[in-house]
DNA sequence: ATAAGAATAGTAATCGTTACTATTCTTATT
DNA sequence: AATAAGAATAGTAACGATTACTATTCTTAT
């Protein structure tokens, strides 16, 4: 594989994650996407995620053993919510966590990863 | 199982992992007990460090498909050298990046996981 | 219209991990 | 010390998410 030329497959894929709720794992989009190409495989949802993350187009995080898509792409974190399990999207800014790093002088920080557990409002309003 | 009753397996295995460098895998681990215990069994040792997690003998992180252990169990966030693979703990205060969390009040905050991605002092010594 | 080579569907294989089962160990009670 | 209940074990099979493989179909430049 080069170049990348059109695939109506990878077309739906992108438009399926763009119209689907928040962090749909590889099995969500399959299944979704079946709806408008039932001959559709797993390995090409699979195959065309990856490439989708790798152009930019989509963005993606891990969840335990698996990874979910985003179609936000740009900068954020992620709030997991440890009662609802729902993975939510919130923007800190890189900036201001290197900030708190600064005693680390001795590595460049190209990237920073950082998950936020706890109880989202839905769950703490109904406990 | 209710009671945790004592074995060597799991003490070897506990050892092991304090007299390892940084982070094994689960099979790392079993690679080395077996000096000790050549009879061990890998579903053994993935049992013991799963239940010294849980006691906090022990902290895991997550690498990928795959976890790492560590006998360091303090509050500690990690940071990952792009270039040589390593992972390596550091400290941030949960306190300070709370802080910056500030705007999302609706959420209760329980733990903060923190990974940093970088080049390490080394590698960026040597390039 | 053609040809080169991406992309596909369908299936098999991989890898880290967990589940299962018969047997062995640990421990509390005699 | 002998016993019994039930954890823990070794060894193996199964699992789930993902990737690899292969013959066929599709896209695109000429």
């Amino acid at each position: 594989m080069a170049l990348r030329i059109y695939s109506k497959q990878r077309e739906q894929v992108l438009e399926t994650v763009k119209s689907m709720d928040p962090h749909p794992s590889a099995d969500d989009v399959y299944h979704r996407v079946r709806r408008r190409l039932p001959h559709i495989s797993l390995g090409t949802v699979y195959r065309n995620l990856n490439q989708l993350v790798e152009t930019g187009d989509l963005s993606c995080v891990r969840d335990g053993k698996m990874v979910r898509y985003d179609w936000e792409t740009g900068h954020h974190q992620h709030f997991r919510c440890e009662l609802c399990g729902v993975l939510q999207n919130v923007k800190v800014s890189n900036k201001e966590i290197m900030n708190l790093l600064s005693q680390y002088s001795g590595m460049i920080i190209n990237e920073i990863d950082l998950e936020i557990k706890g109880v989202c409002g839905d769950c703490s309003e109904r406990n």
